[in-house]
DNA sequence: CTATGGCCCTGGTTGC
DNA sequence: TGCAACCAGGGCCATA
């Protein structure tokens, strides 16, 4: 489900349900959830730990831990396509597809993962996961003027840049093409040819676009994303590009595209955002 | 530094 | 109807 303002929803509406609660065991049903780490170093990172605060960092839910009143390191989790936390009482089932389950003193935190591509691991300090993580595109480092020489510096098409989470981090396939369609770039635009006007532009829809779509607890469109509630998000009827192949764009008429760039499905409406000259 | 492709997984949709 | 191919919101890794 996954990009910036599905995650955030996940941890704003986990929150409530976790925070204070104390961890009393862990029970990993597909081990590679843990991305390498071994059941029982997660088991020692955990349990009996006290949740006290759930927040997010890029497509990250992070869950802070303490143990006599002081710091204890962090849960880590990271939804990828399919996954889902949902804080639950112990006697609800989870269904098929749970991976790891997390008995609360309070409750039970499951990590729901049909394609096993989510993340579950426990780490003592955030430094080495979160080192090569570039800007959060609605904190106070991402302003315009870093955007637009943060662009000039780079030669790549836009979208693939602003997909990688090294350069800003959270956006995803869905919110990039919303984003440059709402700034009339073109995803094949190399980043260093974005004129300044533009790249203050396109600065403002992103942060626009992940704003309204964390109002509306994110987007579904399919079975997959919901919110920890059990509802799903309302942003999908605001897209302007995605999904809405062979449909007129709203703003133009003229009929929205779809293409392949880099492995990535990509939407554009070729009268707002006019392909650049040379590739 | 940049681009490309494979891979990790399952389930729903599409096309023959 | 049956079935195989294809597709999906992410990200890591190897290769050129």
């Amino acid at each position: 489900m996954p990009e910036l303002p599905e995650v955030e929803t996940t941890a704003r509406l986990i929150a409530p349900h976790i925070t204070g609660r104390r961890v009393k065991a862990v029970d990993v049903h597909w081990e590679r959830t843990l991305g390498g780490q071994s059941p029982r170093e997660l088991e020692d990172g955990v349990v009996g730990a006290r949740i006290t605060r759930v927040w997010r960092r890029a497509k990250w839910v992070v869950i802070d831990l303490e143990r006599r009143k002081r710091p204890a390191g962090h849960l880590l989790v990271h939804l990828r396509m399919t996954g889902r936390l949902i804080a639950k009482d112990k006697s609800l089932d989870p269904g098929p597809y749970v991976r790891v389950s997390m008995p609360l003193d309070r409750g039970v935190l499951h990590f729901i993962d049909v394609r096993k591509f989510g993340r579950f691991h426990y780490r003592a300090d955030l430094a080495q996961v979160f080192a090569k993580l570039g800007p959060e595109p609605l904190g106070e480092d991402f302003t315009a003027d870093w955007l637009r020489a943060a662009l000039r510096a780079r030669k790549r098409m836009l979208k693939p840049l602003l997909l990688d989470q090294g350069f800003v981090a959270g956006l995803g396939n869905i919110y990039v093409d919303e984003a440059l369609h709402r700034s009339g770039l073109h995803p094949l635009r190399r980043a260093d040819r974005v004129p300044a006007k533009a790249a203050r532009r396109l600065h403002g829809e992103i942060q626009a676009t992940l704003t309204e779509a964390i109002e509306r607890e994110g987007s579904s469109f399919d079975k997959f994303y919901r919110t920890p509630e059990g509802q799903p998000g309302s942003y999908q009827h605001q897209f302007l590009v995605y999904g809405r192949e062979d449909k007129p764009c709203r703003s133009c008429g003229r009929t929205i595209r779809k293409f392949v760039v880099g492995q990535r499905g990509t939407h554009v409406c070729t009268r707002c955002q006019p392909a650049p000259r040379s590739v």
